[in-house]
Formats: C-alpha cells, structure tokens, sequence
RNA sequence: GGCCCGGUAGUUCAGUUGGUUAGAACGCCAGCCUGUCACGCUGGAGGUCGACGGUUCGAGCCCGUUCCGGGUCGCCA
C-alpha cells in the first residue's frame, strides 16, 4: 500500500491558477474520471475546492504511469508533480488552462464502484443517496450548501456577538412539558419509570438566563419535535435562538432584521432594504389569506360581501346571513390556463380544505364573460362583482362564499397560492421578507371547545387589551410576531410576561389550574419571584433560511444528515431496536402491537 | 390516520391489446488508441420487473393485499 510519506499537501485542487504555473505541488483528492488513451492518461482529481487535471505521458515514469492506468472512480490519489500551462485549454473550469505534470502518485485509498455518479445535477432516487449520504455529500451541489451553511453560522454567531449576545448552552435532557408538538423522550436508567424529554425549544431555559442577568442570550440550537415531516419540516432541526432584556417589540425586531440584512448581504451580496414592511395579522389574513403571505405577487383577495347582498344566488347570500362573507381573487391573464378542467381541480382542492364549493368567472379575450353564477345574478349585479374584482378581458374570477368568515380567507389564500404557481408568476431570486404583527393571543381549538394559547403561555398581551382578557378573548391581541420570507415563516417570537400576577391571570383563562401550572412550570414561576427583568425574544429557523437563501425545495438538501419522511434515516437505519439488557437497564418492556 | 404520485439492470428510463429469450442510454469489465476533458472505437457481463396472493393457457402489464419512497391534509403551543 501505498500511504504519503514523504508527501504533503501543498494546495487545494480547485485553487490552482495559471500564475501557479512552474511550481511544484502537492494535491489530493477523489478521482472524478480517468481517462486513457493509451500513451497517454489524464485523471480530474477533485476536492471540495473544485477540480484539475493531472496529465500522465511518455516522460512519466513507468510505476507512476501503471498506477495512474490502474486508477478508477472515486480512488483517493494524492499527486506531486509541475503545473504547467495546457497546450488544449478548457474553459469550463477555474482550473483549465492549466494541468499538473505528475512525478509521484500515491493511490491513498481504493473504491468500489460507487451506486450513482458523484457529478451536480444528479437525478438518482433521494433514497438511494440518503443511504450512502456521504457520497452524496461530496457531490458539488450538496458541498456548496453545507459550506454556505457553515458561512451563515459564522455570520449569525459573528453578528451576535457584536450586538452583545452571549452563546450560551442549554440543556438537551430537559422535563417533558406536553403541551403543542409530542415531545422526543429519553428514559431514566437512575430514575426508572421517569423520562427526559428533548427540546422542542430552549424557550424556558432562555427566560431564565434572563433572570440570571446575562441580559442577551443567542444560541445556535438543535430543536425536537416529534411530528409528522414536510418538505420544510424535519424532527430534528436548528434555530438561531434568541432573548433580550429590558427591550420592547420594536427592540427585538430591530436586531432581527439587522440580522437579516447582514446575513443577506455577507452569504449572497444581497441588499435587504430596512425597514422590513409589516403587516398585522388581520391585515395580512384579509388580503392574503395566510399569516405567511408570498408578497412577491399581487392577486390579493378583496371584499364582494356588499357587492353580492341580496343577489339572487342562495350560495352567497347564505354565506352572509350565516355571519360569513364573500370574498374573491382575480387571476390576470388567466383565461388560457384556467381551464374548465383546471377549475374543476381547483374545486376540488377547496373541498378538501373547507369550503363547499368554488364559484368562477372566466372571462374570454373578447370580452364575453362563462361563469357558474351568472345566470342567478341581474347583468347589474354582474357588472358591479366584475368591477368590484377588477376583472378584464382574458382574466378569471375566482369567489369562496362561506358562514365562516376565516374559511373564506384561509381557502383563498391556499387558492391564490396555487394558482401563482400555476401561472408561474412568482419572481425567482427576489427576497420578500416582513413581519407579520398583532397575532391573537387566543386560538379557538374546535376538538375541545376552549381557547388555547395561540403562541405559548408566557407570551404578553398588548397592553390595550389587558382590560377584556376575560370578557372578549377572541379579540385580544399578542406581543407577538413572526417573520415572513417568501411565504414562509422564518422566525417566530413575542415578548414574554414577566408580571406573576397576570402570568397567574393568563394560566387561569387557559383553564390552567395553579396546580397544574405549578408542576409543569413551577421553576419559571419561582423565578419570576426574584426580579424578572422585562424581556422578549424570537427563534429563526436556521435550516429554513438557508433552504430560502439557496432555493432549494426541501431541508433535506441543507441538512447534512436528514431523516426522510418516516422519520428514518436510511444510512444508519435509525431508530432500530435495542439490546433487552439495555431495556432491563432501564425498566421498559416492549408492549409491541402486531 | 386520509388523499395523490412513484417502485423494471449499478443509475436514469422505455416496455404497444396480457403473448417468443424484458430493451436503451450512462456506468461497469476487457482490448485498442499521444491532447483528452461527458475522450473515441470494438467486444462483454449485468434483471427475484419492490413483496405476497389472485385472475388467465399465459402477467412487468389486470385485480387484491402489503412494504418502501416522495408530496400533501390532519398534526406541528
């Protein structure tokens, strides 16, 4: 075997230039391709810095030149020889117009064939790459988002600490507080019977080093939810996690977007303009439809209910007298993709989120108008809902009716988001970030039939509100807000309560008894006891940010090791049973099903 | 848990109405080749058609069940 002695590295493969020309250099690497031509060999030897050509002919020394024909994928060669200028240069790569004239050749490692080429773009099964993730990983694409990926880390922490931020470790053993997401659990091999849980947040943690005085806490946080995954959802993932003391809303928001216009700008040399607009919950739910509104297109939804009272459609009049509303969107243009059939897709989609039905006007280039509600509505009442949507020739309308007024907005604002993607109008490369404000602080749950905290416990009411906590909650409002990018939720946080005395008040309206508080929270409370400075602070989903800042479509291709859907990872086959001493260690028995 | 899509060579895919020995490209192996860079040329190997069951004279193809993957709804304070 043949191992490096005598042999170190001097450069990386992909920073050789021209003006390296003459020197003598050592590189290593994998074997991207050989190719033989008989008298002559040339092999890509590639790092994670990129790709040259080590060139092998008659002036190459016998031993060298067999060892570079033996060469084969993905072999790991270590090379010393002379750069020199190529005599056929190629203007492909960085490294192209120049090759290296190689005296000594180690074949450091060999490999087998590996399952898929290790080249960009590459279009094998995800699967199959997830199982052998680490060649994967040294496919270019997946190379350049974790190194970006470490660029944002050194960003975030780099920016933190400049604004007086201390990095401080919170633990991954905590107490199970069931409430939201299930929580992860660690069995206690001391404590039979008893668990840890993992962190779906530092949330508590955080609060208390403020009341330890640190004053502004960030941590670079791993995070556990064990829920079912999405694209952008996987059960492990990290936020930049984040707390201040003594500041209010507008403090908190300052540092997060000077976060956000340094991030953007040092990763991607892209200009975020400050301030970020905002948009109150209300607001954003009545012209989007969502509390994560895509604002880099229009088609914002707009009021019919006055436009349709007392028309002769028993669908939209019925969604009034039930308390609800009418309300549209126009898709411009729209006429040749919105077909009948596509329609009846659209109708579809609705039903399966709430709605009862999808009323729609196409209107043809020549101005005559198809609709499914036409023929109950005078030519006046036509004319005024046709105006009243801004609908021109070649556009179709596009009308949820219903009692209640939050599925009207919530179809539409599903709705308006499908059709900009079928239309293909949404702008690539265009960086749409806002906060969205106001968030209501209690959230009608309809398994249970009582309100629940819509952010968590501990966030604080906006002080014009404190007086109707009890007799109006569905109009009560949160220091609460979330940051928005693209149409999705990047960061969420609130200021925090810190009066024991309304903390009591907000556990009660919960249906939280001083008991039940007690145990699942008592920690906090006791130490909200010994001088709580006021204080707030927000959590920015670290692998969302940079799956938006890459465009990529999945956190699979920013993570380095992700689960897949079943919460699996294929490479390792985790989770996998375990040894029945380890379970006797612990007091559990498998009550399996099946 | 619901719905939608997919599973054929190492990889990406094709496979007609159910009909002979399941094909292509890339990759792989061998030989030839002095300027390639997706090298080229010649030859070769490589398949439990995800699994199980059913219909049929006959199943990659039809039916049922199931497993796996992807997307999504529920869920994610």
């Amino acid at each position: 075997m043949d191992f490096m002695t005598g042999l170190k590295r001097t450069h990386y493969c992909g920073d050789l230039r021209l003006s390296d020309a003459g020197k003598t250099v050592t590189v290593a690497g994998w074997v991207q391709r050989q190719r033989d031509l008989g008298a002559l060999i040339f092999i890509d030897l590639r790092d994670r810095e990129g790709i040259v050509q080590l060139a092998f002919d008659e002036s190459t020394a016998k031993e060298v030149f067999e060892k570079a024909a033996s060469a084969r994928s993905e072999y790991v060669l270590m090379a010393q020889g002379t750069v020199r200028e190529r005599s056929a240069k190629n203007t492909e790569i960085p490294t192209g117009e120049i090759e290296i004239e190689v005296t000594d050749l180690r074949v450091l490692a060999k490999s087998e064939t590996p399952p898929f080429e290790i080249i960009e773009d590459c279009q094998t099964a995800e699967l199959t790459r997830l199982k052998y993730r680490y060649l994967d990983l040294r496919r270019p694409d997946l190379q350049k988002n974790i190194l970006l990926r470490h660029k944002i880390t050194k960003i975030t922490r780099d920016y933190f600490d400049e604004n007086g931020f201390i990095e401080i470790e919170t633990p991954i053993l905590i107490k199970s507080t069931p409430e939201g997401a299930r929580d992860y659990l660690v069995p206690s091999r001391i404590h039979k019977g008893k668990f840890y849980a993992l962190p779906q947040s530092p949330q508590l943690y955080k609060q208390l080093s403020m009341v330890a005085g640190f004053d502004r806490y960030m941590q670079i946080a791993r995070c556990f939810r064990d829920e079912d995954l999405r694209a952008d959802r996987q059960p492990e993932f990290t936020q930049i996690d984040l707390e201040m003391s003594f500041v209010d809303m507008e403090d908190v928001l300052a540092i997060g977007e000077g976060y956000m216009e340094r991030v953007f700008r040092e990763a991607l040399g892209a200009e975020i303009k400050l301030p970020l607009p905002r948009l109150t919950y209300k607001e954003a739910m009545e012209r989007y439809g969502s509390d994560k509104p895509d604002t880099r297109y229009g088609m914002e939804i707009y009021d019919l209910s006055e436009t349709v009272k007392g028309c002769g459609f028993g669908v939209f009049t019925g969604a009034l007298e039930a308390g609800g509303s009418v309300r549209g969107i126009t898709a411009k243009g729209a006429f040749n993709t919105l077909t009948r059939k596509e329609i009846d897709k659209l109708t579809e989609m609705v039903r399966g989120i709430g709605a009862k039905g999808l009323a729609w006007a196409r209107l043809a280039d020549d101005g005559s108008v198809a609709s499914s509600f036409a023929k109950f509505l005078t030519e006046d009442e036509m004319n005024a809902l046709l105006e009243k949507a801004d609908a021109k020739a070649g556009d179709v309308v596009l009308i949820i009716g219903d009692g209640k007024n939050s599925t009207v907005l919530s179809v539409l604002g599903a709705l308006r988001q499908s059709v900009a993607k079928k239309l293909d109008i949404i702008p690539e490369n265009q960086y749409n970030l806002l906060w969205i404000t106001e968030f209501p602080f209690f959230d009608w749950d309809e398994d249970s039939q009582q309100y629940v905290a819509m952010h968590h416990p501990f966030t604080s009411p906006m002080d014009e509100c404190l007086d109707y906590l009890e007799t109006d909650k569905g109009a009560v409002r949160a220091k609460a807000y979330d940051l928005v990018l693209n149409g999705v939720e990047l960061c969420s946080g609130s200021i925090r309560i810190t009066n024991p005395d309304l903390q009591a008040r907000i556990f009660s309206l919960l249906g939280l008894s001083d008991e039940e508080a007690h145990n699942k929270f008592g920690y906090l409370l006791d130490a909200f006891k010994y001088g709580a400075p006021p204080h707030g602070g927000m959590g920015i989903g670290l692998d969302r940010l940079v799956m938006q800042m890459l465009g990529c479509e999945s956190l699979r291709d920013v993570i380095a090791y992700p689960k897949v859907q079943n919460a699996s990872e294929p490479m390792t086959e985790c989770p996998a049973t375990v040894d029945g001493i380890q379970l006797d260690d612990l007091g559990i028995a498998i009550n399996a099903e099946e």
